[in-house]
DNA sequence: GTGATAACCTGGGTGC
DNA sequence: TGCACCCAGGTTATCA
């Protein structure tokens, strides 16, 4: 599943690729993947204007169009971005072309991926800061933040880490790695962390992510880099995906159990369970 | 105001 | 073998 460390992947592959470049046509073949809006209002206005720069922000692609334009790409669960893609390719949805003759394929089979035009960088911060928290890679990102933000809390703390209005990038796999790096149960609430755990999980959630970075991101399903290549993060998963298996650390049990309403995967010998969690076991 | 849940969507896995 | 059902999960809307 596309998160920031995948979604940081595409954007170091594609930047060098695309900014300098026209846009010169474009085709889209699901208009959903700009609804409610019409494809024509939000690929239209950049037809003829360059590439300044890629952006990211939180799991946003952002590509900073001329006059201040600029088309936001969201991957979901399903999207990958994928550069000169056979032509016919399955589960295409949108097609850029550029005038250097390549092309930029937005391809999802579950067609959950978006495109989106802001015009401005007023609406663009303001579109943003509606919806996502502090970088995990800004110098904003500290424990002491963090604890502050969960103050009073009564919240899980992997439902805290998941909300994308607190912390922007992070998903269902870094946060189960960053929790088990940190010792702390994602079922415990997050108002409820001491100091020093807050600052133990600032330093694993950067390091989960720098990780899973450094790896080209993390290939379950469906993620591809640009050029359709896996990542290889999910060859370093301490816990997450290995329900079964033995801990790393302790040589423990794996256990998959639902919190914040997904899959959790957790070591409750590393990660002591907090008194009274209701627990909820998964068994696929 | 906060937290939980459903809906969106479709490929793949599971059970019968 | 084939069919029906369930699960995966990021985001948003809705409900309690």
């Amino acid at each position: 599943m596309p998160e920031l460390p995948e979604v940081e992947t595409v954007r170091r592959q594609l930047a060098p690729r695309l900014e300098g470049r026209m846009l010169v046509v474009y085709r889209v073949s699901d208009p959903r993947w700009t609804a409610p809006r019409a494809p024509n209002e939000v690929l239209g206005p950049l037809v003829g204007r360059r590439v300044e720069r890629l952006q990211r922000r939180g799991k946003y692609l952002i590509a900073a169009f001329e006059d201040e334009l600029f088309l936001l790409m969201h991957l979901r669960m399903t999207g990958n971005l994928l550069y000169d893609a056979e032509p016919g390719a399955p589960y295409t949805r949108a097609i850029l072309g550029f005038d250097d003759e390549h092309t930029l394929s937005f391809v999802d089979p579950r067609r959950f991926g978006t495109g989106w035009l802001l015009a401005g960088e007023p609406e663009l911060d303001a579109y943003l800061d509606a919806r996502l928290g502090v970088e995990p890679f800004s110098d904003d990102f500290t424990g002491e933040h963090l604890r502050a933000l969960a103050r009073g809390s009564r919240a899980p703390v992997k439902a805290f880490l998941l909300d994308q209005r607190r912390i922007a990038g992070v998903g269902n796999i870094y946060a189960d790695e960053a929790l088990f790096r940190a010792r702390v149960h994602p079922l415990r609430e997050a108002g409820r962390l001491t100091r020093a755990q807050w600052e133990l999980l600032r330093d694993t959630v950067r390091e989960a992510l720098s990780e899973g970075i450094d790896a080209n991101g993390a290939s379950i399903d469906d993620f591809r880099d640009l050029d359709g290549a896996r990542g290889s993060f999910q060859d370093r998963f301490l816990v997450h995906r290995r329900a079964g298996e033995a801990c790393p650390v302790c040589g423990g049990p794996v256990r998959k159990l639902l919190a914040a309403g997904r899959g959790t995967y957790v070591c409750e010998r590393c990660q002591p369970r907090p008194r009274g969690a209701r627990i909820v076991p998964m068994t696929r």
